[in-house]
DNA sequence: TGCAACTGGGAACGACCGTTCCAAGATAGC
DNA sequence: GCTATCTTGGAACGGTCGTTCCCAGTTGCA
């Protein structure tokens, strides 16, 4: 057998993932890749291939990290409402404060960029969305049965509602949008599906 | 008097604005607007400046002519709900069919890119999203005054919802995403506000 | 120990980046 | 027609882009 890896590619891709998820994928050279991530070019192209493939493995370990395991907890939340503002409370909190505040989420970055024309790309967003809508869904079908809801709710739609919400709180985040704000809108949106009596 | 400008400024920075909206600026070099305005380098520098200074001009023409008209029918409209319905009409209408199919908001886009950093953009920003939520703001007190609004509903609130919601629309409209997912959405939203008797 | 396989360092590639500069062309007042 | 002033065409700048290549270094197996 040969040589052996002198790295650990899964760290290095996380470093990546922290610089496109910051400054776009454009405005990030290869040249700041070898910087971040102290590997070298060859390394580089070897392991993850050119730029295009490097943001995909990206973005895709961007979800299966960040997002993924959030909706699931969303999704098996037993809980009803206080589940959905409790995901909208650390959604905020990761967005306004902490190592990644003002970043924004990587996946509605995307959404914006240039990145989306490609197909794979596209794919990613697209999955992405449908799991943020189905994981809001699930939340309020135990809402629902919980009796939390407004009669007339439902929660297909609501679930549609919330998921958009969430790319707006992404989006001003990323302009510095004040937290407090951002609760405030989320607590009143939640407030109108629940009636008087939401948590 | 000397020599006069062979072009009109105007129109060139029209270009230059679809150019940005639907690109991106990192992704748009100073030759791809040479070759969209047909205009030449030096009247380009001469006229507008550097890049950076050609983005902002960009991104303050698409408030003042795209933004802003559409903000100030909203506001003054004096039909309540239906306005508001309306305006999400236009929007979802002007993002996913016709000349800027995909493009979504330029202002949006705008958030979620590395532009945001600079602080005169950021300005732009702000006060793009206030003047949103101010129209929308106006349009849920009209409402309100005409018996439109759920009891416990504070208009106030209700914008900063909607508001989000726009950049949700805007967001998701550049991934290609289905007119009337996005119709359903909003209605289900406005619906939330209205009550039972919504328009 | 020699071979084969793969690594990492780093130079080098052509292309394009945003920007600057200069000479030629055009216009208005004298 | 001459001059002054501005615009325009286009070459050229140094730097950075993403990518490729080569060579020395390192490892495991025969």
């Amino acid at each position: 057998m040969p040589d052996i890896k002198h790295f650990d590619p899964d760290a290095a891709l996380e470093t990546v993932v922290r610089l496109f998820w910051r400054q776009g994928v454009a405005s990030t050279g290869i040249q700041d890749v070898v910087t971040a991530t102290g590997l070298n070019r060859s390394s580089l192209y070897a392991t993850f291939g050119g730029k295009q493939e490097l943001y995909l493995a990206a973005l895709r370990r961007y979800v299966e990290q960040r997002s993924r395991p959030v909706f699931r907890r969303l999704a098996e939340d037993e809980r009803g409402l206080p589940a959905i503002a409790e995901f909208f409370a650390g959604l905020i909190d990761a967005r306004c404060s902490g190592e990644y505040a003002g970043w924004g989420c990587m996946v509605s970055n995307a959404h914006a960029g240039a990145d989306n024309s490609d197909p794979e790309v596209r794919a990613v967003l697209d999955r992405h969305h449908e799991e943020l809508r189905d994981a809001m869904h699930a939340a309020l079908v135990t809402a629902r049965a919980q009796g939390q809801l407004v009669p007339g709710c439902d929660p297909r739609a609501a679930a549609d509602v919330l998921a958009l919400l969430a790319y707006g709180v992404n989006l001003r985040s990323r302009a510095g949008a004040d937290a407090r704000d951002l609760s405030r809108t989320v607590t009143a949106a939640l407030a109108s599906l629940g009636g008087p009596a939401a948590a």
